[in-house]
DNA sequence: ACCCGTGTTCGCTG
DNA sequence: TCAGCGAACACGGG
């Protein structure tokens, strides 16, 4: 599931079930104690049970849930590693697949942590102090929220000489931004993704800034919409270039899509339109 | 059987 | 000191 479309999504969707609910209690399943590091599940329950949903926020990939009890503020912070997801059941009905904590609300439903590869994180933030935080201070401006400096990004771009794709994978410059999205913005902003960041002149920049933008709204419009998300049962890629090797491409539709691998991810390019 | 994987972190190296 | 790399984490799907 998880880069920033699919968060942003998920935050929506908890934001609509679970605002102003109360947590009435939360189990995990056995044997899934790294999903709750470092303090585990018991402790994570004794900090957020009984507290009231107050808001939800995404920055990057990182949820920030506030939460409420005896008005004192307590924190949650979710991150759905390469697999996770949230679902919504009735109380009493069965737990989908791979349900690695559940979350009973005072509505009768059941909030689901679901998570295949265990990569997931839940944990309690005091306080809901969550600039004290490591993994969410280190983080850049939201490309979404605060929109992306073009300027900045150019100088981070110079700062490195890591290929641009690599580069924009870093939480620290573009958040959000994984091996989908950055392999999606440098095909529609027409770069080579092998390129290193210091070539890259200002004009060159500014069109990769938008492309990441325009391929983050356009995969939250179509999750939104009645599509399933890709991977999940039968569905289609919505992606122009990602996982399509040998296929044409989209723009051209003279060369084939190429498959190459970077900093150990897979990066898909047209040969012919990203220079 | 074997390879792959929408993410992050840690240890090693030059 | 630090950027960069590869492995590790864990497990199912193709």
């Amino acid at each position: 599931m998880p880069e920033l479309p699919e968060v942003e999504i998920a935050t929506r969707n908890l934001r609509a079930w679970a605002t102003g609910r109360r947590l009435v209690s939360l189990e995990a399943t056995r044997g899934t104690a790294y999903v709750f590091r470092p303090a585990g599940a018991a402790s994570l329950a004794r900090s957020v049970v009984g507290a009231t949903f107050r808001s939800f926020e995404r920055r990057g990939k990182q949820m920030l849930v506030r939460l409420e009890r005896d008005r004192e503020p307590v924190g949650l912070l979710a991150h759905l590693g390469m697999t996770g997801k949230w679902l919504r059941r009735r109380a009493g009905e069965p737990a989908p697949r791979f349900s690695r904590a559940r979350l009973a609300l005072d509505d009768g439903h059941v909030l689901h942590f679901v998570d295949l590869r265990l990569f997931g994180r839940l944990r309690a933030i005091p306080g809901a102090r969550f600039d004290e935080v490591a993994e969410v201070a280190s983080l850049g401006a939201d490309p979404l929220v605060d929109g992306i400096d073009a300027g900045r990004l150019a100088a981070a771009f110079r700062r490195s000489r890591l290929p641009v794709k690599v580069r924009m994978m870093d939480q620290a410059i573009l958040p959000g931004v994984g091996n989908i999205m950055a392999g999606e913005a440098c095909f529609r902003a027409g770069i080579d993704p092998r390129r290193r960041g210091p070539s890259l002149r200002p004009a060159e920049v500014a069109r990769l800034a938008g492309a990441v933008v325009d391929a983050m709204k356009d995969a939250i419009a179509r999750e939104q919409g009645p599509e399933i998300a890709y991977v999940e049962e039968g569905g289609e890629n919505p992606f122009l270039v990602y996982d399509r090797a040998g296929e044409r491409c989209p723009r051209c539709r003279k060369a084939r899509i190429a498959r190459l691998v970077q900093a150990g991810r897979s990066t898909y390019r047209c040969p012919r339109c990203q220079r």
